[in-house]
DNA sequence: CGAAGGGTTGAAGGAAATCAATCCGAGTGG
DNA sequence: CCACTCGGATTGATTTCCTTCAACCCTTCG
């Protein structure tokens, strides 16, 4: 795992291209952006009001932990599509080549005459379901059997709501195919956080969360699975040098 | 990780209760479906013509290694939205609980008054999202750093089309970071893996897939990272005892 | 030419898988 | 009621694999 210093964000330098595509892309305003090799598309945590097709080129998402490792959460190629979050962005996104991409407006998407806002839309139920996604694949990103329950465990807790307890209604073996581990590494982790009282197993279906913060730590979280906002809400491009 | 011999597909017992939400559901034609523990709510590989959306119990999402090893994709609770799959679904849904989902078809989806065809349209768009995530949730589900480097490369060989040369636009730093391995572990297993000659290494930035079969079988697929189509294309539900 | 960054390779230590045994609760039947 | 079985879960001992630490190679660039 590599620790990464400090991701050079050089002067933003993007071609602009804005346009209407009636008939091709379905009459939905798209722009056409340029990202060089190594530049920041967008950052984690910032409100997710865009989201992107690759044309060319090659892209990265990635999230940081508080002990700095990194982990990526997928690569993208031409025709793909990155960036599609619910509520605010669970990765940032950087240029792993110079690439061209699409970029599109969460709120063009969904208006039209008479539609729902776009919070309480039927695309809501698709961002849902991408945002499920994308929460697994975070916890597939810790490394170590402790690291993986712990966010495992912050996981449901989320879930919940505000209670301590939290309910777990599938087998060892179920969380064990789950994380990549064994029922024996999910067993001995069970017991081992017990021993160290941050949490308090209840039976086979339960546990009590005793140490919240001693889990995100383990966990490597700033808080309890949702990453901190700490983008802006502005709605032109950060730091976008607009090149009309 | 679990060798489940058969998935005890009992006798689907489902009460149904189709209707149109207008209003609660933006009018899309939603079907409250019930599942009892254990039973199979959609197979890998069927074509993805619903989703779901739960509304009490558990869910979870499963794919099988051709060793028969299994993995589990997620867990789902209520308010989440499972099965948005683009295509065909990518893994098993299985209900861990007793559980009460709305179904949804993809078809009312994007249908109206001159909305394009579902598999045209710009919900397309979404779904692909949803796709590459998970894609990169599969490969995570490999244990060794064999078996996730193997998965890795077919799942870039995809993207490349059929030649046997993939080019490697990351590092490989990006690469550890993204399987959660160390740039060591990753070069290593590279020089192995040519070292077996299921590769060939060319430069830093390609390799050429020189067993195409013995990488399947390393990763455990049955092809090239796409799951076969095993389940059929009825539109109706499968095996799906209609309360009415 | 020398420095720097990415990549490869070797040796040693540690974490998880594997192999194996035991425990525990639920369900069953005598 | 108790013995028995069965599946899930826990725990211990050993092996395997990955990480860590370290050194070195190669290419690029000033």
């Amino acid at each position: 795992m590599e620790h990464v210093s400090e991701n050079g964000r050089q002067k933003m330098q993007l071609a602009e291209n804005s346009r209407r595509l009636f008939g091709i892309k379905q009459a939905i305003r798209c722009t056409s952006l340029k990202f060089h090799a190594g530049q920041m598309i967008f950052e984690e945590g910032q409100r997710a009001n865009r989201w992107y097709e690759v044309l060319h080129g090659t892209v990265r998402t990635c999230r940081f932990h508080i002990d700095g490792s990194r982990h990526l959460t997928g690569f993208y190629f031409a025709g793909d599509v990155f960036g599609a979050d619910y509520g605010q962005y669970g990765a940032a996104a950087e240029a792993v080549t110079d690439v061209d991409v699409l970029c599109y407006r969460v709120g063009d998407f969904s208006s039209g005459p008479g539609a729902p806002p776009p919070e309480d839309g039927k695309l809501s139920i698709l961002f849902r379901a991408i945002n499920c996604a994308q929460r697994y694949q975070y916890i597939m990103g810790h490394r170590t059997a402790h690291e993986r329950l712990a966010a495992f465990l912050l996981c449901l807790k989320q879930q919940e709501g505000r209670s301590s307890f939290i309910r777990l209604p599938m087998s060892r073996s179920d969380i064990a195919d789950f994380l990549g581990l064994t029922i024996h590494t999910v067993s001995r982790t069970f017991t081992e956080l017990a021993r160290r009282e941050l949490i308090k197993i209840d039976g086979r279906n339960g546990v009590f969360i005793l140490d919240h913060r001693g889990l995100c730590d383990l966990a490597g979280e700033e808080d309890g699975g949702v990453p901190p906002a700490i983008g802006g809400d502005s709605d032109d491009y950060p730091g976008a040098l607009s090149a009309a």
